[in-house]
DNA sequence: TGCGCCAAGTGACTGGAATCACACTGGACA
DNA sequence: TGTCCAGTGTGATTCCAGTCACTTGGCGCA
């Protein structure tokens, strides 16, 4: 599959360079179908390219050892993933998987450090982004910390909802293709089962409501934060 | 206080620096003492140095909604913490407290970033600290996900075994100054009192063994291993 | 030497979440 | 339109770790 300077030059993070470069990391780069449930990259790997996501959606994963599945992050069309191996040829730490059939973009990391040695924007660019990665990290292991299972579903819940109708609110707010409860219940590690039980209760007192399977409402944001904060019990 | 080039030149992430730059650092930079518990760094906050642990130990720690203490990680001497809000100008997302009686150098971070756009070579080595940072914490995570805690206690312990020991082994190694239960126990959202309890098993099977207040022996650090994988238990 | 403090050790009790084993539902697709 | 399957919903049971309320131990310091 060949790869366009056009179609690189819709990231974000590659945007700023000039054509040349483009054109030239758009050689290197191969464009990849992936299948749901489909692995992009491996973790205890020295990945050898950045994975930019074009279409779908990703979530890192990692696994315990007794073979359990972590939920870490999610990964929407326009991000990457995978950048940790830039700053030092180290591994990777967790898998990437798709959620969703997705097309990703992969781009030599070889030619990424000879533009970081270029152009120093990407490299605050990159480094702007493994900070914020390292503050979410640091907020999600908070959640972890709660011993209240259902207050650790509002967190996540009320974490999902876009910033934007978190702040101007109207008191309500929708989540687009909003995770599965097993997607949910991986990332707090929780049981699925308790996530379903979380959302009926939710739902019972009007707080969220379905609609279909690729929108979920909050219909009452002040009641989910409130929860969240654990000012308040079912 | 008075902090001079040479000491700053024992950190091993500015030590490759001309003295000319260490000088202006130095004259910049305040020395800060801490007695226990005392906290150097705000969550929240927008910090204005980086904190280089020149004597005694810190510790990343932040709190749930409910006020229970969460663990993230340690700082050792010689090693620095707070260089998030390097990279982007954000806030620090977690407290960083002194576990004994600590002696710090406090950097600007205004001078640290002129210094980077400078020397390529503080960039490459912050971007390697805050990879492996992401790392640990994504290893740390793991741990998190097991519903065994004792096993999560072993897994954490045999963390806390010098890589070194681990390696050649002869199958015993040794912590020094190892954490307090209470310290082990809320990085893993445990209890102090299991922590406690598993360690009296370790105990009685004979695979760790205490050595007055600030030594931990593990003396069978193939069965400390097993039991951390899951392959065996109590 | 004794006091005070913090870490560690310990038993009893209990609540709550995981687990298991189902039934149900709705969308994709042949 | 029927089939299939992932996702969701729900009850019964179990058991494990948190919590509480102590005691014990060890170290520093007046």
């Amino acid at each position: 599959m060949v790869v366009t300077q056009q179609l690189l030059s819709k990231f974000p993070l590659l945007k700023s360079l000039p054509e040349a470069d483009l054109l030239q990391l758009a050689q290197l780069s191969r464009l990849e179908k992936l299948s749901r449930r489909g692995v992009i990259m491996q973790a205890g790997v020295t990945e050898t390219h950045l994975c930019f996501l074009f279409e779908g959606r990703l979530q890192g994963v990692n696994f315990t050892i007794d073979g359990r599945e972590v939920g870490l992050y999610f990964v929407e069309p326009g991000d990457f993933c995978g950048e940790l191996g830039l700053f030092d040829h180290g591994t990777q730490p967790e898998f990437v998987m798709a959620l969703s059939p997705s097309v990703v973009v992969m781009v030599p990391m070889e030619s990424l450090r000879d533009i970081m040695q270029r152009h120093s924007a990407i490299v605050a660019a990159l480094g702007h982004r493994v900070a914020t990665r390292v503050r979410q990290m640091t907020q999600q292991r908070a959640y972890l910390g709660l011993p209240n299972v259902a207050q650790r579903v509002c967190c996540q819940l009320f974490d999902l909802v876009p910033a934007p109708q978190k702040m101007t609110g109207g008191g309500s707010g929708v989540i687009s293709n909003p995770p599965t409860h097993q997607e949910i219940a991986i990332m707090l590690s929780v049981s699925r089962e308790t996530v379903t039980r979380v959302f009926q209760a939710l739902q019972q007192q009007g707080v969220v409501k379905r609609d279909g399977s690729s929108r979920l409402l909050i219909t009452d944001l002040a009641r989910l934060k409130l929860l969240a904060e654990g000012g308040e019990e079912f």
